[in-house]
RNA sequence: GGCCGGGUGGCCGAGUGGCUUAGGCAAGGGCCUGCAAAGCCCUGUACGCGGGUUCGAUUCCCGCUCCGGCCUCCA
């Protein structure tokens, strides 16, 4: 598979360190408020890679950081009067039931920073111990200008970095960067060999990475907004203490509000996902968020819901006529091919045109189905879903939604007795009364078709 | 100012030096239907601007322009 590498700007091969086996790390959130789509919208472009490569038979090391403990969280937590600790407990819980409403796999680890506290001052202590790091006052500082690659994930020329704010007073370049934190007062801290404090915000994840991953791993991904600095920081961090680190770095697009605008939390344009999910059902976001290449930018408006919720429609009733069609009949021969779908996968993940190939698939599908030729049609449909496995947008398997309630059958007991009337009336060829009927049941959301196999009800 | 990505038909969005249509949504026509619904078939409008290379460029090269991202916390 061909992926497209930030630190070579180029769509190259990926290349596994051990036959089979694919180690990732993800740059999970920092557990300070609830999560917006965007969050949303990294987890699953990076669930769409997971379960490809799963589905190309490899075995797969996930692992996708929870930062809860940092500057932010702890403002917050003190403005809110409660510890620093709940909050990042609350919010990592806020995550989780994100993630699961639209069905993100869960990492292999889920690592916190304030588990591996032992492991990021082990990782420090490489690092003052090699001369590539100091310490200062109780901070530690990495120096930037003792890593000759320095700004080769975001191809950015140290002497052309706009220089931060000058806090640089405990800094001997103003490039440097903090691995350690010296504790403030009423500030969460764990004991250090240069006292009191906490890590800084790249070390963590250097140090988790090669806890579960080993010094040399396949994949580091994240969003583009990562690259600089976080991970351009890792990447020094991590090479200055004689690690290969990541041999592959993917970075996903942004969400934008209407408009055009970065999505974040500062910017304050921000659409909560339980706020997203109570206008646009899980599947439908998972379709807005997952279909589109995994480096696009996203713009989040009405407009893209509303087609995605059509396409959806469009998908989910072909595979619930379908299924219900091909009910113990013997596959024939597909008129979709996997090896399309898997090309366009394997391609940098281009999700579009494996869409195209569900689509075509769909389409002939439901000509199939039209003509009564049911063994071709069980192995489209069989291939069809097999590809919206991938994607995680399988009506049946993924998204059983109205057809699985304990309701449902009471629902259908009662649609019955107005389907018999209606055909009585129709029997009549007495269209006032029976469109009548429809018409009632139409109003409360439940609409008939007439298929040669008999009526057929759905909620809309 | 530096670095990155992008401007494709009404909208979203792949892709390619000429060859066969991406795909979805929307629109128009037809078929099916008592009428619908679902579905199938058909139809149309494209490649930001200006140069260059080429027999031929939306697709390669140069310049311009517009949009977005990063250079500060951020998925």
């Amino acid at each position: 598979m061909r992926l497209y590498d930030t630190r070579t700007r180029v769509v190259r091969p990926l290349q596994l360190q051990r036959e089979g086996h694919v180690g990732i790390y993800v740059c999970g959130p920092t557990v300070q408020a609830r999560p917006h789509v965007g969050h949303l919208r990294s987890a699953v472009a990076l669930d769409v890679l997971h379960r490809w490569l799963l589905a190309s038979g490899l075995e797969v090391t996930f692992v996708r950081n929870v930062t809860d403990v940092d500057d932010k969280i702890i403002n917050d937590a003190q403005a809110n009067g409660e510890p620093w600790w709940a909050l990042s407990t609350r919010m990592t819980r806020a995550f989780t039931q994100a993630y699961d409403s639209v069905h993100v796999l869960p990492p292999t680890v889920e690592p916190r920073v304030t588990g591996h506290i032992p492991q990021i001052i082990a990782l420090i202590e490489l690092l003052v111990a090699n001369g590539t790091a100091y310490a200062s006052e109780g901070d530690v500082y990495l120096s930037v200008r003792s890593v000759p690659t320095y700004g080769e994930i975001s191809n950015q020329n140290p002497d052309a970095l706009r220089q931060g704010a000058a806090d640089a007073s405990l800094k001997r370049d103003p490039l440097d960067f903090a691995l350690w934190k010296s504790a403030k007062p009423d500030e969460p801290s764990w004991p250090s060999p240069w006292g009191p404090g906490r890590p800084g915000w790249h070390i963590e994840c250097s140090a988790m990475a090669v806890e579960y991953l080993g010094t040399t791993f396949d994949l580091h991904g994240g969003g583009l907004d990562l690259v600089f600095p976080h991970h351009e920081n890792e990447n020094a961090q991590s090479t200055a203490a004689g690690h290969g680190f990541a041999r592959h770095w993917l970075h996903h697009g942004l969400i934008t509000a209407a408009g055009g605008e970065k999505m974040s939390k500062s910017l304050g344009n921000s659409v909560l996902v339980t706020d997203a999910l109570e206008a646009t059902p899980p599947a439908v976001l998972r379709y807005a968020l997952g279909t589109s290449h995994y480096r696009s930018t996203v713009e989040w408006s009405d407009t893209v819901l509303s087609e995605s919720a059509a396409a959806y429609a469009r998908i989910e009733t072909f595979v619930r006529n379908a299924t219900e069609a091909v009910a113990g009949v013997e596959p024939g021969e597909s008129k979709v091919s996997w090896e399309e779908f898997a090309a366009a996968m394997d391609d940098d993940l281009n999700v579009s045109s494996a869409l195209a190939t569900i689509h075509n698939g769909v389409r002939a599908g439901n000509a199939l189905l039209a003509a009564g030729e049911l063994p071709a049609l069980a192995a489209t449909l069989a291939e069809v879903r097999r590809m919206l496995a991938v994607l995680c947008l399988d009506p049946v398997t993924d998204w059983p939604t109205s057809g699985s309630s304990e309701l449902t059958p009471v629902v259908d007991a009662l649609v019955q007795l107005a389907v018999e009337a209606r055909a009585d009336a129709r029997e009549r060829k007495d269209w006032t009364q029976a469109d009548a009927l429809r018409d009632r049941l139409a109003a409360a959301g439940i609409t008939l078709e007439d298929t040669a196999g008999g009526v057929r009800w759905r909620l809309t």
